[in-house]
Formats: structure tokens, sequence, C-alpha cells
DNA sequence: GTCTATAATTTGATAGAC
DNA sequence: GTCTATCAAATTATAGAC
């Protein structure tokens, strides 16, 4: 039992995997049954045993990446690690989605589609920009001294965010990925200033 | 002559208007030829008197935006207004689209999806990208008084960019519009700031 | 310039055998 | 859990009448 139900989570993984590749170059209007299953080598009959539905598993999707991304970014109340190194951190997550996975950011996709998207999916979007933003307000919160006003450190969240998400795209649109660097440099520095 | 050319003009202008709206909605994967042909009043096989592809229309689209855009922002090199005034400029064309066309800016979605557009519409969004940097660095460039260095203008303006461009999206995402205001406000400043 | 008709392909999704 | 077979609808696109 143990082992048929690590079977069907790889079989799941697989799907979701060839699912959010889709996604992160074309949106999701750009994915679809068929290619998925002929990348991961069953028929898209197969793919509906696993998902009843796109706007299911398109969800599934958006959501694991929610997940994974928050998992990679880390507890931004950790005691033992300085604002700086937590915006580092979180900065790294974005470049690695950028460099390594050569993609935009999954959420940020589905951020841009969001009017168009079914429910579930949209919901699951959401989700992942209000936890980068309590994450981001979190971790640019001092854990000692003078409480800085909220509004300007949510503020300072919301920059960070939006430049960090902008500056994919700029970047893949303008074929330079040098880009993206140039601006997350300024505005860690903007953010971490007076903190 | 002069008058029908007036009129197919009108209705070369009706469909982009329609697919438009679609790809700043959906993006381009999710424009049709059947619904922008629903949306005009005539049947899909018209559209494609005007336009020879989906590749060709969706080039046109993006190309009208990006020129209504940079008709908007008006001329960066202009002696009579500040670069304060540029960029609020600058800023007020973003916060058009997003609030009172309630949608994405084309070439934002575009560039998120530049991976998997044909390449005439790759071509045009990337064009977009460029003009906006050129016009930022030129609007930011000090006409009177020492030369900045030339890599900090272009950092700023490359901050700007992605800022107002992710700020939609969080915005958006969020259900919040008020995000995006606070993100322009702030990176206004930053990027005046020393000029 | 717009239409009807049609084509070839792809889409999300279901029924039922194995 | 995967398959074949099938479906209805939608997709981009073309041919040819009006």
């Amino acid at each position: 039992m143990a082992k048929s139900a690590r079977k069907q989570d790889s079989r799941k993984h697989s799907i979701l995997d060839a699912a959010e590749r889709m996604a992160r170059d074309g949106g999701y209007h750009d994915v679809s049954f068929r290619r998925i299953a002929d990348d991961v080598g069953i028929k898209s009959a197969s793919v509906f045993h696993h998902f009843a539905s796109k706007e299911e598993l398109g969800a599934a999707m958006a959501r694991r990446y929610a997940d994974r991304f928050m998992e990679a970014i880390g507890d931004p109340n950790d005691a033992n690690t300085t604002p700086s190194e937590k915006l580092e951190r979180y900065c790294k997550a974005f470049t690695h989605a950028l460099k390594v996975d050569r993609q935009m950011c999954l959420c940020g996709m589905l951020g841009a589609e969001i009017s168009s998207l079914p429910n579930d999916v949209a919901v699951e979007a959401r989700r992942f920009f209000n936890l980068n933003i309590d994450w981001l307000v979190a971790a640019l919160t001092p854990t000692k001294g003078k409480t800085k006003k909220k509004d300007d450190i949510r503020g300072k969240a919301l920059l960070v965010l939006s430049a960090l998400d902008g500056a994919m795209i700029v970047s893949r649109a303008t074929g330079d990925p040098s880009i993206f660097d140039t601006v997350a440099d300024q505005v860690s520095r903007l953010a971490l200033k007076q903190l």
C-alpha cells in the first residue's frame, strides 16, 4: 500500500512537472492534457485518472509551486539570520527560477492571467502572492530595536515583490538575464536601508 | 478610395481592439479568431481577410499597443518638462492600463509569455521593452549639470520598468489596486533621488 | 469585404475493456 | 492505473460564392 501510494505520487509528480513547464512558458491556457501525456509517456485519458479536470490540475500545480517556493525561502522569523540574509535567500529563489529553470515564476505568470483563470486556480495564485507579502513583511521587520512604521515595511515588501517579478519579465523579454541582477541588487539595498 | 480605406481601417481597428482585450486578460494563447469575430459582429473567416494569420494579428496588436503607449508618454527629451513630470506621466500610463482599462499591460503579458510566442509577436514585445528602457534612460538623464554615471541611470530605469510591470501583476493577483500606487510612489521617489 | 462551407487538428472530457 | 475508442466543441486556416 505504501509502495503503490508512492508510485502514484511519482506519476502525479511527473504530470505536475510537465504541466508546470508548459504553464511557465506559455501560461495556463497553453497547458494541454495531450502534451502533458506525451511528455510523461502515457495517454491523455490516464492524466484524467490523476486529475479530474484541468482546473483541478491547475490548482494542484499552483499550490505545489507555492509550497515549494515558501519552503525554499525558509522561516522569515528565524532569529539566527539577519533581514539582509533573508532577503538574499529570497532573491536567490527568484534567480533560480529565472536562470536555472530558465522559465518564468509560475505564479507570476498566473498572476498576470488571473482574470481569465478558473476559480480554483486563481485562488492558489492569489494565495502565493499573499504568502509572499506576509513573508517579506516578517523578514523586513526588525526583531529588536524600535518598531518601524508598519506601512513603511509593507510598502518595501510590495516594492521588492513587484520589482523581482517584473524584472523576470523584463529580463526574459529583452533576453538579458543580467537585468534581473541589476534590479535585485538595487531593490535589496533599498529595502534594507534605514531598517 | 480614401473612404474605403478609412472603413477598412475602422474594421481592422475593431478586430485589434477585441484581440487586445482578450490578450490582456488571458494572454496570446487565449486569443481566438472565433471570439474576436463574435465580438466584432462578423464571421471568423472575415477576420482572415484583414490578418492572414494569428501571428500577423498578434504582431499588429502588439505594435499598435507599443506605439500608443509611446505616444501617451511623450518625448523623453522635452526640455519644457522636468524628469519628475516625465516620470509622473509615465506612471499615469500604467495606471490608466490598470485602473481605467482594468487590464494588464499587453506587453507585460506578452513579455511573460515570450518564450512561447511566434517570432513576429515576440519581436514586437521585445521592441516595447527596449523602447521603454530607452525612454526612461532619456527621461532620467539630467539635461544640465554634471552627467551622472550612465549605468546608474540605466539601473534606475530598469528598476522603474520592472517595479511598475510587477506591481500591475501583484495588484491584479491580490485584487488590491492600491498596491500599484504604493509601489509607483516609492519607485518614483527613488528614481528621482540624487538625480 | 463578408459570407457559407469545409478541412485538419487540437482541445477537455467520458465510457468501458484490461 | 492505463489503455482504446469516442465525443462534442473549439482551434487556425482555406476555397469559392456573392
